[in-house]
Parts: structure tokens; sequence; C-alpha cells
DNA sequence: GCAGTCGGCTTTTTT
DNA sequence: AGCCGACTGC
């Protein structure tokens, strides 16, 4: 059943192997095949690594392999995210380069907070330094956490030097090279202090024990597979470095056309450097597409030979044509946009039997689905969204997580300062205080130095609570669902002063209850929380429901059914991106991979007026311009269209100013759809009311 | 001096 | 849902 170049990779032997794998070409059931076949040939399966970029990836692997395995009885233990399985690996054998084994792990918000922190020194110096404001507002300001969280993550994961760091993302602040250097160097110490490792140093310190005298000793794999290859990191690719020292039995998938994760620090030199560094290479190609019709294909390979640069691929459906061509759809607006697919999907459900589960909406950019959410939500479609926020970034969910972090390690600023800012009357100068009282004393003294707290009179009331809550965590036998029940029982009074829609959410943090309880220790539960598992996937129904997925989380899975939204310019290319012409070319290839998910039918959705409220409740309309991917190339293999035919409508004529549709002639900038705070309020205020 | 609330404005993508 | 500035109250 496997194919000519299918079974190639699975009989290779025990060199270096490097698999261009098309679009749909079946990597996963090869890489599975090749697994087994591996542990056919002796190898011992708990010594076998299997890496992944995302955790949805990261599932669906384990899930295939797991189950070609189970039919010979085998586990396997080692498959997961480069993110998880450095969290394991340091959690055994950190102690060795001087991590404690009790580290918290920072997300990207915890991160954040605390860069905010401790950059606060330098924005103030800057601010003291420079009293005098002329002309510009806060132009040219000190940069928000958010922006210096970006600037230290990029840095980390390419570990350029700082001045090309900040002149690849923020240009303008680049006469603040030393301020910034000083406050990541503030950062550093704090999360040391803190006892807390961020994404970014999971890579760092996995590395970094490969690197360090121990690394023989911890010979862990005689075999490792890395999925996705395209979208790693040099960090990343220094990991296999330290994984694959005394063995060459290595295999890593990719394609260059589906790299979509340069904003991260990955690069395509990866995958194109990789025969170098690991020589001697054997390079197969997996070039049939088992996935989607001739005519989905034909529409990807046009697109795909517009590319700037990469390597040139043509996909051939082993399908065949089916009779149907992509479609583009013309809309007046996003609301239009949203009733046509609400439409179209009603119509191929209940009138020809497509299941909701094989059909799919896929997006630039997670608010971009707003307006088509509150049309499902009218039409009673079940919907599951995928990408952007993800649940542990709710408020509630962070501070219930606060509570058990602080117990399971004391020295961890971010959690402190979090769960102390909970309580009435404490903000962040009081919050601030207690994390100082409390890294003076050493954590078994934790509990007295705690009772010996000055609270603010308002909070004094949960006082005796608050101590009960971590006596309880601390109580022998106590495990993660008695932890997290009596945090809850502490914590729901707490939520309800704070936020809008308690019973929502405590009814979300009584579903974490009955994750916790698959856990034995709530270390484990956090750190699955954190960087494993994603509580959306196993929602009940799951089955039942269309995808709504933003292209990111969307790779590497199929349905038969897909629509693309807003390809207009703002929306695919997205906004941001259209500053530099390597992102735009990152723009592309989300189109492609969004494109390339398709399996019968596919259609791009173009709204020609863009509507945003203005203040006073009047609404503003503007024209869209068509995305520049659409070129009359790609057009002329899609039906649909302003009238019908896309090639021939003027519309898609080249640009009168010479441009036409060559990229690096591009347009100027319009800026895109963007939901604006009447409208996204409005929405939110629907949703959560009707919900 | 500190905490808390309100109104107005803005949001790429993932671990 | 966060951020910022403005304002209120202890």
């Amino acid at each position: 059943m496997l194919n000519a170049q299918q079974q190639a990779v699975v009989a290779h032997g025990d060199g270096a192997l490097l698999v261009i794998a098309g679009a749909g070409s079946g990597k996963t059931t090869v890489m599975a095949h090749r697994a087994a076949a591996l542990i056919g040939r002796g190898l011992d399966p708990g010594r076998l690594l299997l890496l992944t970029f995302t955790r949805r990836a990261a599932n669906e692997l384990k899930r295939r392999v797991a189950g070609l395995l189970r039919d010979q009885g085998l586990d396997l233990p080692w498959a997961g995210t480069f993110h998880s399985v450095a969290v394991r690996l340091l959690r055994r054998h950190g102690g060795l380069i001087g991590i404690d084994p009790g580290f918290s792990i920072l997300d990207e918000s915890d991160s954040r907070d605390l860069l905010g922190l401790a950059a606060e020194p330098e924005a103030e110096r800057e601010a003291a330094e420079t009293p005098p404001n002329p002309a510009a507002p806060d132009q040219d300001g000190f940069p928000p956490k958010g922006v210096l969280c970006r600037l230290y993550s990029y840095q980390r994961n390419t570990e350029l030097p700082l001045p090309e760091v900040i002149a690849r993302i923020a240009p303008t602040h680049a006469k603040r090279q030393e301020a910034l250097q000083r406050a990541f160097a503030a950062y550093e110490a704090r999360k040391k202090a803190s006892h807390g490792l961020d994404f970014d140093d999971l890579l760092h310190a996995w590395r970094d024990l490969l690197r360090s005298p121990h690394a023989a000793a911890l010979e862990l794999f005689d075999a490792v597979m890395v999925d996705e290859y395209q979208d790693t990191n040099t960090l990343q690719a220094g990991i296999l470095d330290g994984l694959c020292r005394r063995h060459r039995r290595l295999t890593v998938v990719g394609d260059d056309a589906q790299a979509i994760y340069a904003f991260r620090g990955a690069t395509v030199e990866n995958i194109l450097a990789f025969p170098d560094q690991f020589a001697p290479v054997s390079l197969l190609p997996l070039e049939t597409n088992y996935r989607s019709s001739q005519e989905i294909l034909d529409a990807a390979n046009a697109l795909w030979a517009e590319a700037t640069r990469g390597y040139r691929k043509r996909l051939t459906a082993a399908r065949g044509p089916l009779g149907e061509r992509p479609r583009l759809e013309t809309v007046e607006t996003d609301w239009r946009q949203a009733e046509a697919i609400t439409a179209a999907i009603e119509i191929a459900c209940y009138r020809e039997g497509v299941p909701l589960r094989e059909q799919a909406v896929l997006f630039r950019s997670s608010h971009q689905a707003f307006r088509l959410e509150m049309a499902l939500q009218k039409a009673r479609i079940p919907y599951q969204k995928y990408g952007g926020q993800r649940f542990t970034d709710t408020a509630h969910v962070k501070d219930a997580m606060a509570f058990l972090r602080c117990h399971e390690n004391p020295h961890d600023e971010t959690a402190w300062r979090r769960a102390f800012s909970l309580l009435p009357g404490v903000g962040p100068a009081s919050a601030g205080r207690f994390v100082t009282a409390l890294a003076a004393t050493p954590p078994e003294q934790l509990a007295d130095t705690l009772a010996g707290l000055r609270f603010p009179a308002k909070a004094q009331p949960f006082r005796e609570d608050l101590l009960k809550a971590f006596q309880a965590l601390a109580a022998p036998g106590a495990d993660a669902a008695a932890g997290l029940a009596a945090v809850l029982e502490f914590y729901f009074p707490l939520l309800r002063r704070h936020y809008d829609q308690p019973a929502e959410r405590e009814t979300a943090l009584r579903e974490l209850q009955v994750l916790a309880a698959r856990y034995h220790t709530t270390r484990e539960f956090l750190d699955d929380l954190l960087v494993n598992h994603d509580p959306d996937e196993d929602a009940p129904g799951h089955d039942g429901h269309l995808t709504l997925s933003t292209i990111h989380s969307a790779k590497g899975c199929e349905w038969r059914h897909v629509h693309i939204l807003n390809l207009v310019e703002g929306g695919l290319p997205s906004g941001p991106s259209q500053e530099d012409g390597g992102q735009i070319e990152e723009e592309r290839r989300l189109l492609y991979v969004a494109m390339t998910r398709a399996k019968d039918r596919l259609v791009l959705y173009q709204p020609s007026i863009r509507e945003t409220a203005v203040a006073g409740g009047g609404v503003k309309r503007a024209p869209y311009k068509p995305s520049r991917f659409l070129s009359p190339a790609v057009l002329a293999l899609f039906d649909g269209g302003p009238d019908g035919s896309c090639a021939a409508d003027p519309v898609y004529e080249p640009e009168p100013d010479g441009g036409g549709w060559e990229i690096r002639s591009s347009p100027p900038v319009e800026t895109g759809p963007r939901a604006t705070s009447r409208q996204a309020r409005r929405r939110r205020e629907w949703r959560w009311g009707d919900e």
C-alpha cells in the first residue's frame, strides 16, 4: 500500500535521512511505518525519540505510530514537541547543569510580565533623562513589554547579535540597544531567582545539557525522527546535533513550501543546510499527493510557482481530477462573507451529506473569524475554534495555576505576584513587598513567613482561608486533584469579585479539575497543561463539530471541504507583514498550506468592502484591495470571481503604475480588516451573553 | 502613596 | 482582554 518512494524511506538504513515531503504526501504515515520498521529491526522503542513542532502535530503523530505499534504490544514513551520533551528531560536531569528540578515553566504571558517588571528601571531612567516631550506624544517611547518579549525571544531563538535582532524586529529602537541589553540581563536574573524557565530557556537548557560533560552518560536515544523540519531554528538544529553525536540514525522530514514560522526564528536554511551539517545524508522525496484533487493541486502549484525562492515542485494527485475546480467567491462585506460560508456549510452538511467534522474554515489571524462565529451561532452550527488564545491563557486558569505554582516552587515570583494581587486591597506595590519578604526567607519557613505578612485591612478576611489552602496543598498524599480542589475553594470567592461571567469561569475550572484527576502529581499536571496537553482536543462531541482554525494551527490537518477567509490585502497577506519582502513570502506559504488542506472542495472568499464602526455609531466603508496572491495565472485555475470568470475580470488587471503582479513592485500598503473596538466589544458581549 | 475603577483604544501566527 | 490615562477613595 506504500508507493515506491514511501517504501524507500521506510527501508532506509541507519544513516542520516532527509525526506522532502510535499503536502499530503503521506509523511505521517511514512514516519509511522519507518518508526515501526526501525523497531522491527531491533530498535528499543523506549530509545526512539519522535519530535514535532506543534502539539497538534505531536498528538497526531503519536496517535498514528501508537496505532501501528499497539498491534505489537509496544509503547512509545518519547514522542512530543521539542518543548515538552525538554521539560521531561530537565525535570529528571536538569540538576546536572544547575537547574532546580522543581523549576516553574513561564509561559509567554508570564515571561512578558516578568520582563516588563525587570525593564521598569530602564523605562524610568529613560523617562527621567528625557523629560521634555516635544511634538511627538508617545510616538517613540520605551518599548512596551510585548515588544520587549518578542525581541528577547527572537534573539534567544536565532542567537543573532542584539543589533541585528533590533534591526529586523523593531528598527525604531536601535538607539536603545544598551538599555535593552540591561533590561534583558535584569530579566534573566529575575528568572534565575524565580527558578523559572521560559519557553526559550527550555530549548537552551536542553542543548546545554547535551553539550555538558554529562552528555555521554545521558545517551538516551538510539534513533531520532523530526517532523516539520522546515519550521525548526538553529537552536533546535543544535539539539539534534547533540542528540546524534554517536550515531546518525536521524530522520528529518520537511517541506520548504510550508515554512510558516520564520517569525519565531525558524529558518528554511536549516533544511537546506541539513545535508552538510549531518553529512553524509540521503535525500529522498515524496512527491505524490494522496489528499487533494488535481484541480486543487493545480491551483496550489500555480501559487508556489510565483514564490521568489524555494525548491520548484509540482504536486501530482494520486486521485486524479475530480471534476470540480476551486472557487473564488467575491462577497460584498465581511458580514456577507460570514453568511455565505454559513450557507455553504449548511448546504454541504444537510444536502450533500458532508459531515461537519469534514469541513473547515481557515484564516490568517484569530479575530478574522469573529463575524463568522456569530453567524454560525445564529445558525446553530456547532464549531470548535483552534488557534488564537488558548485555554491556559485565560485569566481564571492562570490564577488557579498560580496558586499551584507557588506551592510547587516557592521561588516563583510571577506566581506569587499573581496570587497576592487577587486579594482585595493588594496591588502591584504590596505584592512586590510580599514577594521580597518571601524571597528573604528559606522555603522551609514558608508557612511562617506567609502567616507573618502584613495584609491590608481589606485582605484580612481572606487570610485564614489562604493559609488553609496552602496547608491543604502541602498535606501528605495530596495529589493534583486534591490540590486543585483546595485552591478552587479558596479562589472562587476571589474570582467572583474580580471578573465578569464568573459562572462560566467556574464551570471551566471544574472542567480543569476533571483533567487534574488524570494526573498523580501537581507538577505533571502543570507541565502537561503548559507544554503538552490541549484540553480542546478531547472536548466532548469534538467529532460532530465544524473546525475553525488559524492556518498555523491547521498545519498537518485535512478536510474534505476547506473555506479560506479574507483573500484581500491586509487579510492574507496580513496587515503587519507588508513591510518587508521576506514576510510576504511567508504569507504566500501560509496560503499554500491553507489551500493544500482541502481534499475535494476549496473555496476562497474575497470581500470587496471593508466596514468599520466609527465613534458615534456610524459605519465607514472603504474598498478592499484583492490579495496580491490571486494573480491572473492563479485565478485562471479558479471558478467564480466577480463575474463568474476570474481571469477575465478587470479588477485583477495589473496595476497601471507598472507594478503588475510582480511581488517586488507590489502596490503600496493598505491597512487590513480589523474589528474595531466597538465591533469587537459588541461581538464579545453578544457571545458571552448568549453562551 | 497606593488601590481600584472607568472609558477609550488596540490585538498575527506558537511553544 | 489588556493597556493606558484619569479620576476617586482610603
